[in-house]
DNA sequence: TTGCAACATCTTTAATGGTGGCCATAGTCT
DNA sequence: AGACTATGGCCACCATTAAAGATGTTGCAA
């Protein structure tokens, strides 16, 4: 493959015009100029990205964290419609996406902040990570700009951005929804009570409660940890003593586990009982009846991400959070029950 | 960040026992290997991948170009499951991955070659590639290994390998199975005739007659170029005046439009009609019936590809293919009729 | 007309963080 | 003593950027 060299000795110039020909500096001629890209052409030449990477002081790489591509439950797509979205968005710059995929199983696992330095990365988006994560924490008192999602940050850390939905107020959404459906009766299965994005739910649901002259505690909680599996088991003996109106399911895989049980008891949605999840996976759509969810965008959401993220790179804007809209997607799960 | 430099002044020695003491060189005393070691460890020294990419003759990074992950189907996962045994495995290694997802959608589009020199690529797997694609022609006509997915390469490079599974036993596989069951009407929707494994599903299909005594000219053929919506549109179409023992699809994609247009038509599945897919994407265990279909192992797949890969660059194989084992899924949407 | 600053357009040199071949040194073996 | 071996240093090199220096040309005031 040609090099700058060989470009720089045909064209009979130096090196350095031939690298500033390719960095638009002002002070080559517009006829140099001509001549170094016919001759690039002719000997089919294109800068080398890894030694830019190396001499050029501006990092040229952006690097993505995900925890959720490898581990996820096969019904679950959202970690890879984040990655499709920040690939997306980042293919249409200069920068290089550089992916890092935690996987659970394996303890080998690498600190986030040497990836990145061997790596000459400068800035990385975080998907799928807990805040207790002692790599996230090192990461966070470091100069390099970050993006977490599903994650408020709250440290001082002004290179620190990060993306979600509005959970609590999809949650209230979610919520009103049921209520103004005159549902009273509601189970609310719940996710792993540590994380932002479950907190945030609780907190619109008590919204929702409280508009309707509600408490928390004038509901019933699964507490499903987000698993399709644990979500069965707890609503399938849940329903053997109690039926709800609704249940009022902070994801969608948790759903399923609840639709599983409820099946499974004989009893028919949203006829006898009602379901709602969070998330809109694609199988959301074609459960028998279709389920009434929330739809995160997640594809946006990793746009939102990797554009947020060189916003920070160049502005060194303010630590910021960035919504994404979400969406009600009424669909069959739901029953309007005559007024209370 | 701590370089090789610091380290070696620290250590009091100079620069390339450091880095032959990373590179395993024999001419480094055990003494000063730990030593060098601690004091790599006190500065949290870690070797800078792009230096060593740049300076290093042998290559450190392979590429994943992939036209799956970008477009495909919503319901098809099978260009992540890939990329996910793809990345498996090479993280196994000490080789980086590089990520080249191809979209259709925009033409911008670089030349494989290209891409892989630029960032010093050392061999490349390619998915969801055409054999008619001009880049792919030109990338077979250098010194880069090659594993290509789907694809018998035809040519006498010796760099090149390719990973399947066999789909003409699969395919073969699947019509006897209905041809046992005393199918004979027969309506094959097949997908993109020019492609290698709408090649092999059709010689399959066609031996599979053979030792019934039928031939190719005795089935309906429906050609919907591995669409759903082509699928969906073209049997719906066919039922209005035929109505076939089964219909013999070549990917579970088109099946879910088949199964659409059947439902749609009044009839049922499997008592009027059967149907049988090819993949066994997630969804085909959920379709009303679950789907009779060829299960293909994408991670597995994936896996295999990044194995061969870097055999290729040690022993400089032969060119060669493997095959990974597909396996039947015998579900319910076959029906077994009466003797013929 | 001259002198010289300003400008446009290059060239030179050092640096990026490593690798790797070859050379040097000193101690050991025969 | 000469040869060999173990160990480590030196330096060129990888493909590029970037800062500073060099060269020739131009414009304009003295």
């Amino acid at each position: 493959m040609a090099t700058i060299k060989d470009v720089a000795k045909k064209a009979g110039v130096s090196i350095s015009v031939v690298s500033k020909t390719y960095n638009n500096y002002v002070d080559v001629s517009e006829e140099t100029r001509q001549r170094i890209f016919a001759v690039a052409k002719e000997l089919d030449y294109t800068p080398n990205i890894v030694a830019k990477n190396l001499s050029s002081k501006k990092q040229m790489t952006l690097g993505l964290i995900s925890s959720g591509v490898l581990n996820d439950n096969e019904k679950d797509n959202n970690a890879f419609d984040i990655f499709k979205g920040v690939y997306r968005e980042i293919s249409e710059t200069r920068f290089e996406l550089s992916i890092n995929l935690i996987d659970s199983q394996k303890q080998k696992q690498q600190s986030y902040v040497q990836y990145c330095r061997e790596r000459n990365i400068g800035g990385a988006i975080l998907q799928g990570i807990r805040t207790d994560d002692q790599y996230y924490k090192e990461l966070l008192n470091t100069n390099i700009p970050c993006v977490v999602l599903d994650i408020m940050n709250e440290t001082e850390n002004g290179l620190i951005g990060s993306v979600s939905i509005d959970n609590a107020l999809a949650s209230k959404e979610m919520a009103l929804y049921l209520l103004e459906r005159n549902h009273r009766n509601l189970a609310v299965v719940s996710g792993t009570k540590e994380t932002y994005v479950n907190k945030e739910r609780m907190k619109g649901l008590e919204e929702a409660l409280h508009a309707h002259g509600m408490k928390l505690d004038d509901v019933d909680f699964l507490d499903a940890d987000f698993s399709e599996e644990a979500a069965y088991e707890l609503s399938k003996m849940y329903l053997q003593k109690t039926q709800p109106t609704a249940f009022f399911c902070f994801s969608d895989l948790m759903a399923f586990g609840v639709i599983k049980a409820i099946k499974e008891a004989g009893l028919r949605i949203p006829e006898d009982i009602s379901v709602t999840g969070f998330d809109d996976l694609i199988f959301s759509s074609y459960t028998q009846p279709p389920l009434t969810t929330i739809k995160q965008d997640f594809v946006e959401i990793g746009k939102v991400a990797a554009r947020l993220l060189q916003d920070i790179k160049e502005n060194n804007l303010e630590r910021q959070h960035i919504w994404v809209k979400h969406q009600l997607m009424a669909r069959e799960s739901v029953k309007t029950l005559p007024s209370v």
